[in-house]
DNA sequence: GCAACTTTGTGCATGCGTTCACAAGGGCGT
DNA sequence: ACGCCCTTGTGAACGCATGCACAAAGTTGC
């Protein structure tokens, strides 16, 4: 379903897989930045980034020649090169829809608001979070979604909301003149051509380390056999957990720190 | 028990990309099943999955042949055989370690209790957490991590907390016998051989968006631009801060927020 | 100023993943 | 029972990504 047009290509040719490192890279050249460290070589960053070598240097390649032989690469100016060619050299308004511990948890981010980023506004339906304020944020009421993507210009959405409730938010978000969407409800959106989706689902990732595992034990019995893997209350959970999203858990957050929320 | 008609020593050769892909076909055959559908054809299904029926069939393929030709899929039977290839038809105990608001959006999360995983104890390291609920699962304080991990026979952790303490945690959960690794915090850890680490990070796909976004406008000006960009102030009308307010965050949450900016 | 050293940038081969297109196989109507 | 029709399962081609290995280019030391 991925065809490419031909307005695509037209644009400059980076691979879809070099995108999607090039934050990584960002991340890594701003932890030796803030070390004061000048300058760093295709080996170390990539060491810092978790990946080879050669794909950084390739990787790099594809945004020009910012590197010097023999020395390596100027961090700061690199950081400028990757932050252009990302679209992180101007500030994003994001709306932020359904206002639960996982949209808490992105208003919260320390890396949304310093680079790059800025939450325009969140929206929640419950009549007990609109008004209230989340990580300095103002909580708006669902019918106001319109109004503030007119406002702010916001051109990225983030949706936190039930499963049930996304794909209606979905096309709010996109008839207000949203085109690229980050959804974290676990199910497809249905969108018109133009509109950028991209998931982030929880459950999957946690599926995928399941297989790994189970065939990791299949091969190799545990040895943790030693100890009693007997569940030791079973009972306690029991009862209600259902829901199918983290989104609407008001009431007793005692917030406290952690704030792992952030990451 | 298991024979498994496996001719196909396949199950050792099924792509990753395969892998990544079968929980996307699971919800989409668990939404069917709710609707009590009993059989559906690979385009259906691979619709509902939001991909190309071709990939949906060679994917299925390297399961074994579960389809008839002419009809299609049973639905409960695909569950079956998907369900067991990823290891769900048992429970996994997974620890969650940081009950920030990203660690109770996971506790929260309906198909993490519902569908193959258990949470067997949430960590924190707050006075003020720990000893508390979050979604009826009790907070145990850091140091029972060893504890929790072998007495419930822990494979899978989530860690959801600051990046500063990521790699500490990480090095504990692993010492104590924790093979799998959900990483949530913007760091590349560090595991010896043998443990498998996914992570997920929220802004490396906001920046991903970014990319696209910028690309866009840059080849379509945006018609946004009569919209001043001027935010109005969140400050007013703080009534009911009752929950998730940013103002109880103790110093250290902030730093910790800072700090995982910089990584 | 030259030679030796270091590190980048890249051509090329290899492997993996996707997609096409069709043969194989099973159900259904007559 | 037979043949038509439908959908699966898969061989094969294609395209993309990865990693190797090396030439190009710049720096440092003498």
């Amino acid at each position: 379903m991925s065809r490419r047009n031909s307005s695509d290509s037209a644009t400059q040719g980076i691979p879809e897989a070099t995108i999607a490192r090039l934050p990584l890279y960002l991340r890594a050249l701003y932890a030796l930045a803030d070390r004061d460290i000048p300058s760093v070589s295709s080996e170390e960053l990539a060491t810092a980034a978790g990946v080879n070598s050669a794909k950084l240097r390739k990787d790099l390649s594809h945004l020009g020649s910012y590197g010097t032989r023999g020395v390596g690469y100027d961090v700061d100016y690199l950081i400028y090169q990757v932050s252009r060619e990302l679209g992180l050299t101007q500030d994003w308004p994001v709306i932020i829809v359904g206002a639960g511990n996982l949209g808490r948890a992105l208003a919260n981010y320390g890396g949304f608001a310093t680079r790059g980023f800025r939450v325009a506004a969140m929206i929640d339906s419950d009549p007990l979070v609109v008004g209230t304020s989340i990580a300095g944020h103002r909580v708006y009421g669902a019918d106001e979604i319109e109004r503030v993507v007119a406002r702010y210009g916001v051109m990225i959405g983030a949706i936190t909301v039930p499963a049930v409730a996304a794909q209606a938010i979905c096309d709010r978000l996109v008839a207000a003149g949203v085109t690229s969407i980050l959804n974290f409800a676990p199910v497809v959106l249905n969108v018109p051509a133009g509109v950028d989706v991209r998931k982030v689902d929880l459950s999957i990732e946690l599926q995928i380390l399941a297989f790994h595992a189970q065939r990791r034990s299949a091969i190799k019995p545990p040895q943790y056999a030693d100890a009693e893997v007997r569940p030791l209350d079973a009972r306690s959970r029991a009862g209600a957990d259902s829901l199918a999203d983290a989104s609407h858990q008001p009431a007793r957050d005692r917030e406290a720190a952690v704030e792992a929320v952030g990451t």
